[in-house]
RNA sequence: GCUCCCGUGGUGUAGACCGGACAAGCAUACUGGCCUUUCGAGUCAGGGAUCCCGGGUUCAAAUCCCGGCGGGAGCACCA
């Protein structure tokens, strides 16, 4: 090593991972990036991927991230006002920095204008048409009769639209593509429609709202947006905003379309989560089996360990699944350092030790690789060559007559399991327990240990003793419990644990 | 049905656009050693893949072409 440091230095440096270089950086003054959720539900691990790009990118060519709120269809995805809050805090936790903020539903005067010019551009119409008969037309790659009417009718359509005149589902204005584009999707997409239905933050102000391509189009314009990054599930509609930007004339932005991100068989589905929140199968949307953002904080992954993991996967086009595995390796590697190490004995059951000599002391580090943080230490006097531990059912289960070591005390042999379990003083040596291929197990006794709960990944609840110490910890540390693996501290009265991974 | 994407060890993936040092990299899981105290941590080592199938191009294919099979996404008066 001392003749290869170089070799030495390659290993350990271990290429950190960068993003590709953003294209077309010439021909926006800056680099702008938006994220748009609908407030409908919080953020999750499938949000955080083109949350995390945009980020990255803002940073590094010191552009702009925009947050905007896309929250114009109070029919079909309900805007819950809580979640415009709960996003930002959201973002905050990832690190990220917004320069600027939008709520779509608060624009709808400057959606109407470009409404207006299209139609007056006759780039656009408003059709009449019954919804089934109308989509017969289009499969059909015909027109519908209103397309060719003049602006002026459309115009006056596009009045009645707003005081009332047509109802809910009457008539929607279109934008004119191509009515023969072989993909059905892409032909006259609607643009905005007649919406009744109360929206939380704007009541019953308007009737006419925008819908998504419409509104993100015209956004994206005003807004500069430079880059967008998004879901590959919305590659037919950058083809239909394209449609729109040309009737404008205005640059369409550079596309980064990113696969799907899928976590192992968890919920990342909003509208399954908010079900399930409704119902009351989840005990909330941080209930540790979902997948949103604030389900992980509570379980003790840390943000950095999100931006790695995304980082690590890049801007690609191709759907993946991240395993819990390799989320909990990554944020393994970023808590262990400063998790300290203490004792959990779930489920406890009390085991008698006969034949102790004298006053036995333990010394055992708050974390073995970093013997400075200091020790945790306990002192054990028998009463006539007895005392009583705490140990994990599930360690003596298959020990019989075998020799087991309290880690850090001593050696003995069980002699007795079930109802009562009693066992004896074997040898003090962790050398002696190791040659004979004893279990190491952990321990406590009932003056030094606390109840405790972990509250584990399924939700369900693990009940146990805690040595005493760990109700010196403050929310949010992150430690690990020998042998039991790693938790966040939730609460500490009660006191409750999250558990992370192992 | 139409459009698009993908198919690499148990699992998740890199490499494929620009064929050749790729008898295939990483992570996780697994197995074993070590650890003056975690056999659920840490550390080191190891096993494990005819790169979905068939054909073609080529001196050379995981990489290019054709066909097949399998999986996924999108196709709303949702975002």
């Amino acid at each position: 090593m001392k003749q290869w440091p170089e070799l030495f230095e390659a290993k350990k440096v271990e290429a950190k991972k960068i993003l590709p270089p953003l294209r077309n950086l010439e021909k926006w003054p800056m680099v702008k990036v938006r994220f748009a959720p609908n407030p409908d539900g919080p953020l999750h691990l499938g949000s955080a991927e083109s949350i995390i790009f945009s980020d990255e990118y803002a940073k590094m060519y010191q552009g702009h991230f925009i947050l905007r709120f896309e929250d114009t269809s109070a029919d079909v995805k309900p805007p819950i006002l809580q979640m415009y809050d709960w996003i930002q805090e959201d973002l905050a936790w990832l690190g990220v920095k917004v320069d600027e903020m939008y709520i779509q539903s608060e624009r709808l005067a400057i959606y109407y204008t470009y409404a207006e010019k299209l139609l007056r551009m006759g780039a656009g119409y408003i059709c009449t048409c019954d919804s089934d008969e109308y989509k017969k037309l289009y499969m059909a790659k015909q027109p519908c009769t209103c397309r060719a009417l003049p602006p002026e009718e459309h115009l006056r359509r596009w009045g009645m639209m707003l005081d009332g005149s047509y109802k809910r589902g009457d008539a929607v204005v279109r934008v004119k593509t191509d009515i023969t584009h072989p993909n059905p999707a892409i032909r006259d997409w609607p643009a905005l429609r007649i919406s009744t239905r109360t929206h939380p933050l704007q009541k019953r102000r308007h009737r006419v709202w925008p819908l998504y391509n419409f509104s993100c189009a015209v956004d994206d314009h005003l807004m500069g947006i430079s880059h967008v990054i998004r879901g590959k599930e919305h590659e037919v509609n950058s083809t239909r905003q394209k449609y729109l930007y040309d009737h404008f004339g205005w640059q369409f932005p550079d596309v980064i379309n990113v696969g799907r991100l899928g976590l192992e068989a968890g919920i990342l589905s909003k509208s399954k989560i908010r079900e399930g929140v409704d119902s009351g199968v989840y005990s909330g949307w941080d209930d540790p089996r979902l997948g949103t953002l604030r389900a992980l904080k509570r379980r003790g992954l840390q943000p950095e360990t999100i931006r790695d993991i995304m980082i690590q996967v890049g801007p690609k086009p191709i759907n993946l699944t991240i395993t819990w595995g390799n989320i909990a390796a990554v944020n393994k590697k970023l808590i262990d350092p400063d998790a300290n190490r203490y004792f959990f004995v779930a489920d406890p059951i009390e085991l008698k030790v006969k034949g102790l000599k004298g006053p036995l002391q333990a010394r055992l580090p708050l974390h073995p690789d970093y013997p400075e943080k200091g020790y945790r230490e306990y002192t054990i006097e028998p009463e006539d060559g007895e005392c009583v531990f705490l140990v994990q059912s599930k360690d003596l289960a298959d020990v019989k007559e075998r020799l087991i070591r309290f880690m850090g005390l001593v050696n003995i042999k069980v002699k007795k399991t079930g109802k009562t379990t009693e066992g004896e003083f074997d040898s003090m040596e962790h050398q002696v327990a190791r040659e004979k291929g004893a279990a190491f197990i952990h321990w406590l006794i009932e003056g030094n240990s606390v109840d405790a709960e972990v509250v584990m990944p399924n939700a369900s609840v693990t009940k146990g003793k805690a040595e005493k110490l760990v109700t010196k910890l403050k929310v949010d540390d992150m430690l690990q419990f020998e042998r039991f693996g790693f938790v966040r501290v939730d609460s500490l009265n009660p006191l409750r644990f999250y558990y992370a991974h192992d």
